[in-house]
RNA sequence: UGGGGUAUAGCCAAGUGGUAAGGCACCGGUUUUUGGUAUCGGCAUUCCCAGGUUCGAAUCCUGGUACCCCAGCCA
């Protein structure tokens, strides 16, 4: 599969292609900028794709810079997790990982240049004050009355709240804007905040806090970053962004482009209530298989290839309100796994099935290949003898027309072996099928039978040969397409009670012994990926990454419709 | 009757005055020892609506409508 991330132009890619071509731009600096609160997902891939993708594009730097202003939600175990899913994704920052802390104290000294041209002041408004004296949507703010302090007296007030002399909330930094302002970013944003609370990267050093607005562009600008990518809620900060690089001394000046951020149906893209899922372990940990976070779909099979190329297919663009189907990122993945997972026989449902005409001790090997197509994935060996299992779902007693798989006196071909018929069927004493008694027609080994057509394959393993395995099957972990639509109701009432279905599988001898992470394709099933945490000890955990699509399905659901 | 944005097919999305790309989904044919894959074909006389300018408008103008974001000492 090809993984070109650069390919795909968007809105952006062009203004950056015009300036260059212009000659008002000749240079590329991007940043990828992740608050260490939460784990990264599928949202975020689209960014990191965006980001990293231009500054290769057009032969720049693409930077990792936590944006880590506000210690109380940040931990450093986010922090390694968001480097191992920037660096699985397939891309690498240019120099070291960069923290908005390490400008802690240019940001301090900036704060200090404000005040000293009468641009900040400290403000001793309570937050219910600070909220009421900004006004409205509708209605202006009004200014508090500490907004005349003199520079003096600024710089003495600032420097005691550093030095801790001050309650958490008692006292804040503002820049002196515009109390008036329709955009109520402008009206005196807080600059810096009290916070008496150790950070990851900084320890006890500090004891106030820069604010987002006060730190991103002069972050960007410090870094020589030169298009300033982020998500349209920011559009409305960005003439903040810009009122801070035009007052102050700041080595260049970056632009802010905002895209809109990606809705995913039948998904959550907000980390807050991704983060509750994990606390009320609702989910097995941030990577749990049905997460859309980059781990948890790593460890549901996901390649990074799919994921970029999901991210090429969705887009940039400012439309903002759309929902991307599932449908597509399913996509991404099944086209990659098909041309690339190496095949193997599972049974999901084993139902015992005696090959009566096959001598007891009778065993046979096969020499199948691992892919179709790819004749570099080599060749396993699929044994076989007088007892199998097939699929549940492979047999029916009273089948409909169309259903070309076993039922009793039906033919049907055992992939990559005969063709076998059911004789009689074992029940037990509830009724239920236990077990078939079927008869080979050996005369069906890499031919088709003479005079009469067999159209259905299913799948098989041996039943002295096969291995038992857990096979877990996902499926969204919500039933409803904007799970998060109605802001007042409980998203986790649309919580799929089926999101999870394990079964105890027996899998064909080439699957005895793989290794974590390893991808195949179930025939006739689907994709699977060997549970990263779970394949240890001889065990072995296989996760279902997507179905294969299923058209018997299909013709099923159309014909019900058809009878309405 | 605050400000900032966005509207092209079921979904995503090209298109920037010259007669609607592409992908997903869907529908149908062919191939097939995976009801998969592959392959072939179909799928917007029309671009949120209404006027206007123009030989010509999705693209320009005017007026509407719908949806998204903003009143954290979160980012």
């Amino acid at each position: 599969m090809t993984t070109d991330t650069t390919s795909a132009p968007n809105f952006i890619r062009n203004q950056i292609r015009d300036e260059i071509e212009g000659g008002r731009a000749d240079k590329v600096v991007t940043r990828f900028p992740p608050e260490p609160n939460g784990f990264l997902h599928i949202g975020h891939a689209k960014s990191i794709c965006l980001n990293f993708g231009l500054a290769e594009q057009f032969g720049g730097d693409c930077h990792l810079r936590f944006d880590d202003t506000n210690p109380a939600k940040e931990e450093q175990a986010f922090i390694d997790a968001i480097k191992a899913d920037v660096e699985w994704l397939g891309f690498q920052w240019a120099g070291e990982v960069r923290f908005a802390s390490d400008y802690f104290d240019q940001l301090y000294a900036w704060a200090q240049h404000l005040i000293r041209e009468g641009k900040a002041y400290v403000d001793d408004l309570s937050p219910d004050e600070i909220r009421e004296y900004r006004g409205t949507l509708t209605e202006p703010g009004k200014p508090s009355p500490y907004r005349e302090r003199s520079a003096d007296e600024n710089l003495d007030l600032l420097e005691r709240m550093r030095a801790g002399e001050f309650d958490e909330g008692t006292k804040v930094l503002r820049a002196k804007i515009d109390m008036a302002a329709p955009n109520i970013n402008l009206r005196d944003p807080i600059l810096y905040r009290i916070r008496h609370a150790h950070h990851h990267q900084t320890g006890d050093k500090w004891k106030i806090y820069p604010s987002y607005d006060f730190t991103h562009g002069q972050s960007d600008a410090l870094e020589g970053v030169t298009h300033s990518i982020c998500t349209l809620e920011f559009e409305d900060h960005r003439p903040l962004y810009e009122w801070f690089l035009a007052n102050l001394p700041v080595p260049c000046v970056p632009r802010q482009i905002e895209f809109a951020r990606l809705n995913l149906n039948y998904t959550l893209t907000s980390k807050r209530k991704l983060k509750l899922l994990v606390d009320e372990q609702i989910v097995d940990g941030w990577d749990d298989p049905r997460m859309p976070t980059i781990s948890g779909m790593r460890r549901r099979g996901y390649t990074p290839a799919s994921i970029r190329k999901f991210c090429e297919m969705i887009g940039v663009t400012r439309a903002d309100g759309g929902l991307v189907e599932i449908a597509m990122l399913t996509h991404a993945i099944r086209s990659d796994l098909e041309d690339n997972a190496p095949r193997a026989m599972c049974v999901l449902k084993p139902l015992k099935v005696v090959l009566t005409n096959v001598p007891e001790g009778h065993e046979e090997v096969y020499d199948v290949p691992g892919h179709p197509a790819r004749d570099d994935l080599g060749v396993r060996k699929v044994p076989f003898s007088r007892e199998i299992y097939i699929d549940h779902d492979d047999f029916m007693e009273e089948p409909p027309k169309k259903f070309f798989r076993l039922a009793p006196g039906k033919e049907v071909r055992l992939r990559n072996s005969y063709v076998i018929r059911c004789d009689e069927v074992v029940k037990d004493a509830a009724g239920d099928v236990t077990a078939l008694h079927c008869s080979v027609d050996f005369d069906t080994l890499g031919k088709n039978p003479e005079g009469r057509k067999v159209k259905g394959v299913i799948h098989w393993v041996s039943a002295d040969h096969g291995v038992p395995m857990e096979v877990r099957l996902y499926d969204n972990l919500f039933q409803v397409e904007q799970p998060d639509k109605d802001k007042d109701a409980d998203f986790l009432e649309h919580l799929n009670p089926e999101s999870l279905q394990v079964c105890q599988a027996i899998g064909e001898p080439s699957l005895a012994e793989v290794a974590p992470e390893s991808r195949f394709q179930f025939e006739r099933v689907g994709y699977f990926c060997a549970d990263r945490h779970a394949c240890v000890d001889g065990k072995r955990v296989f996760n279902r990454t997507v179905g294969l699509k299923d058209g018997w399905a299909k013709i099923q659901k159309n014909d019900g419709q058809k009878k309405g």
